[in-house]
Formats: C-alpha cells, structure tokens, sequence
DNA sequence: GGGCAATATTGATTTAGATCAAATGAGAGT
DNA sequence: ACTCTCATTTGATCTAAATCAATATTGCCC
C-alpha cells in the first residue's frame, strides 16, 4: 500500500497516478476511482533518469511502456552504416516504448534530453489487467491506433513537405503537445538541438537554423536560441498545411 | 452455422477461416480450433472489391478492420493543396484499416488495385471477443505494434535514404511480403503503377523507372512493364541497407 | 482490331536543400 | 572570469532528384 512518507524539513507526498497532475492525460484517462488503484498498483512511479541517459537501448528486451511524468526524451535508430536518425520526442503525459510490442525487443533507443522522470508499466501486467478492465484495453488500442496514425501523418510529412512546412509543422505540433500538459503554447523551450530536430525531419541541421531565420524574418517566430516564441499562429497554421494535431 | 453449399455444375465451399489458406498467417494465427470457431462467427467472409472501388474513404465512419484474401490495395491521403499522397499497399493475409482505431474515423483511404477479396471483421466484437481470449488480444497488440515500428522504420527510410537505396527497400520488402504468402518472392507482379510507388516512396515516377534502369543496367534486375524479376538478392539487399522487413 | 487514354521511358533543365567551410555564441567545469 | 567544447548561424558551392517535355508503350473499350 502506499502512503505519504514525512520527512525531517519537508513533507513528501510519494506519487501516484491518483495523484499525479497529468493523469487525465496518461493511462488513467477514462478509468475509474478503482480502477486506478488498480492501475496504480503495477507501476514503478519512481524512475529519474539524467540528461544523456538511457531509458533503453536498441535491441533491448521489452518488458515495459513508460509514462513520461516531467521532463522529454528522444528516441533514434541506427543505421547499419552507423549514422544514427532521431524518429520520435516525448513529452509529459506522453507514453513511450511501443516499438517494442511486436518483436518483444525495442527497435529505437530511448535517451533523456533533459532531467527526466518516468513511470515504467510492464507490459505483461498492463496486459492482464486489461482483460479484466474492457475500459483499460479500449485506452491501449486507443493509444496504440493514435500512434499509427501519428506515424503515418508523418509519412505525408516527410514524402510531400518543404522544408519550410515540415518545419513549420514541427513547431505547431510542439505547440499542441505543450498546451495539453499546461506548457504554455507561445512559448516553446526546445530541448533538442537543431541537429535532432533536423534528423526528426529529414533536413540538415543548417537548414533547421535557416528556416528558422527565415519564419523570424517573416515575422511569424521569434528566435532566441532554444526559445521560440510563435507570433502568429493563423499563417504558421497555414504553412504546415492545416493537418495540425 | 456455416455449412458447404452445393451448386448445380460446381462444388462451393463457403469460406471461413478454419478453411483459409491464409489462417496460419492472418488474424487465427495462434488461436486454437475452438477459438477460431468463435472469431470465424463474426467475420462477414465474402466482400468482393473490383478495381478502382473502395474499402472505404477518408473520415469514413470506423467500423471494422479488413483481412486481404486476395488482391492488393493501396491506401492515401489527401492534404489541403488538394495532392494525394499513397502511404501504403497491402497484400493477401495484411489487415487493414487500424488507421481509424483512435479516432472512430479513418484518416487514409483505400481503394482496390485489382479485383480484391476481404473479410470485414467488426471492430468492437473483436475487442469483446478478445477480452475473452488472452491470445487474441496479444495477438491484437502484436498487429497494431508491428504497424507502429513498420511506420517508424519508413520514418528512418524517408528521412535519410537515397532514391535508389528507398527503391531498393521497396523491392525487397515486397518480396518478404510475397514469400509470407506463398508467392514468387522474386517475381513481382507490382499491381501498382510508378506514380504509386513514387509518391509511397516520396519520389517522382520519373525517379522510380530510372532507378529501376539503373538496377537493371546492374544487373540486379529485370523489368518488364509491371512485371520485375529480381536477379541478385544481395546486392540490393545490400542497398537496401539490410534492415529488410 | 483500331483508337484512346493511361502508363512508362528517356532526355534536358532547374532547384531545393545538402555539403563544405568559417565564424560566432552559449554553457559547463575549474 | 577563463577555457574548452558543443551548438548555432551564415555564406559559398554542389548535387540528387524534381520538373518540364517529348515519345513510346500498354491495355481497355467500342
């Protein structure tokens, strides 16, 4: 059972989903009172991993998904001729781990570009629980379904876009994440460099930079290193062509 | 209960999946007798699909997914400028339509390349039913994971391969797809034109015949019209930059 | 079987973005 | 405050693939 655990100068009140900020937003969605007691007594809420950090690496076993609690991580493949390609950022609230469900190993590695905490599910369990909460199954392929289509608004992104809206896409998406775990959606602070984000997009990192330069000039963005701020909305909306989410 | 029906000239046997020469790699694979039993009795078996017509449209109410047994589809996009964009094919044994799970509606579209056979499979009988077999439900997660680092490989692939590396890529994944299925893996009927594969592969139709010239100028292999044979798997392979599948 | 539309090939030219190359700026550790 | 390293910006040049254009081929329909 978990209970709050007092300390000498300080009150700590340990973690759970119950009373997490974000759990309107991660697994607990459209579970029940007890059924997040359920949920709640399967996962390890403790996990703190530093910037540079791995949460796992590629090829590595899977036996768990992770609920990203503060903080944001990257996830990138290796080629087999070594160049390494950034594939996907993780927010709060935001679940990572699922290249690994089919092949019962993780085809990306998983690495903290900032100060991270996560809370790691193991699959098997969330599974078994999922047969008896219909609720909980019904999430998962939600989940699982959102990832798919995520990906293949990307394929459309990568096989159709200019630079200019891919990466003005990027921006909007950032945008829309950050808004729904009260970050403010004006004012993104990057954590990855220029050169993830080029990876993520299929660009060079000089072009990042450039596009960038080039929004600023046009008045949409302001740009103070690994701060954006987004001035106008309607035409960066335009830009990325209006498939936002 | 589904029993053989016997006609005047000709003896028809009504398909179900326990008869389907595609089970073993469709959504039966690791259900026992009884359990194939209970999914046969909610499969609708018999959905014809000529050329050209389609399985459904884009933000097309969810309502089911769609097993191939035989024939091939391919799904797109529209974006706002009004440009369609392929972002998949799919053969016999393939599901479609897990790109409507998350939303209730489905996001691409998919039309028939050839005269087609589906079974349409009600989604949420299939998620009742897997609350009742664990199998299915593992089997279910499987599917939907194995589209998640199959789309998250194409990201890779998008976003740092060359155009003949990409072409390669597609040839060789075609091929497994083929073999899965008990076709030639180096005879490939491509029942999609140049323009299909271009815009799957986010290359021009022009670039797509001069790289299949190129591959044939190095012998790896032949073309006819839609007819390829391929010649030596290595090399492309190789090419391909081995991550197959 | 003949004609038409769709598909495929091939060549010439253009271009978006990559690559190469400095120079500048920011952050971490001492 | 001072390195040292890493990240970013900016400019010059190059190139893979797009686009434009013309022809050839295939298959479909009357």
């Amino acid at each position: 059972m978990v209970v709050a655990m007092p300390n000498v100068n300080q009150r700590r009140t340990v973690i759970t989903c119950t009373n997490c900020r974000l759990n309107r937003y991660c697994l607990p969605a459209a579970l029940n009172k007890s059924n997040i007691k359920q949920l709640e007594a399967i996962v390890d809420h403790n996990c703190s991993y530093e910037k540079g950090y791995h949460l796992y690496r590629q090829k590595a076993n899977f036996k768990s998904v992770y609920a990203v609690r503060s903080g944001s991580f990257k996830s990138y493949a290796f080629r087999y001729n070594g160049k390494g390609r950034v594939n996907g950022f993780f927010f709060p609230g935001e679940i990572i781990g699922m290249d690994g469900i089919s092949n019962r190993s993780h085809i990306n590695a998983v690495q903290a570009l900032e100060h991270a905490f996560v809370c790691e599910i193991p699959f098997s369990k969330l599974k078994s629980l999922s047969l008896q909460i219909p609720d909980l199954q019904h999430h998962l392929f939600a989940l699982m379904g959102k990832e798919i289509t995520n990906d293949q608004e990307f394929h459309n992104l990568l096989s159709s876009y200019t630079a200019e809206e891919r990466t003005a896409h990027f921006l909007i998406n950032l945008s829309s994440r950050y808004e729904r775990v009260s970050l403010s959606p004006f004012r993104l602070l990057l954590p990855m460099t220029r050169g993830d984000i080029g990876e993520y997009l299929g660009l060079s990192l000089e072009t990042i930079s450039r596009i960038f330069g080039k929004l600023h000039r046009k008045g949409l963005i302001a740009v103070n290193n690994r701060e954006i701020e987004l001035l106008h909305m309607e035409p960066l909306l335009k830009i990325a062509g209006s498939a936002t989410k």
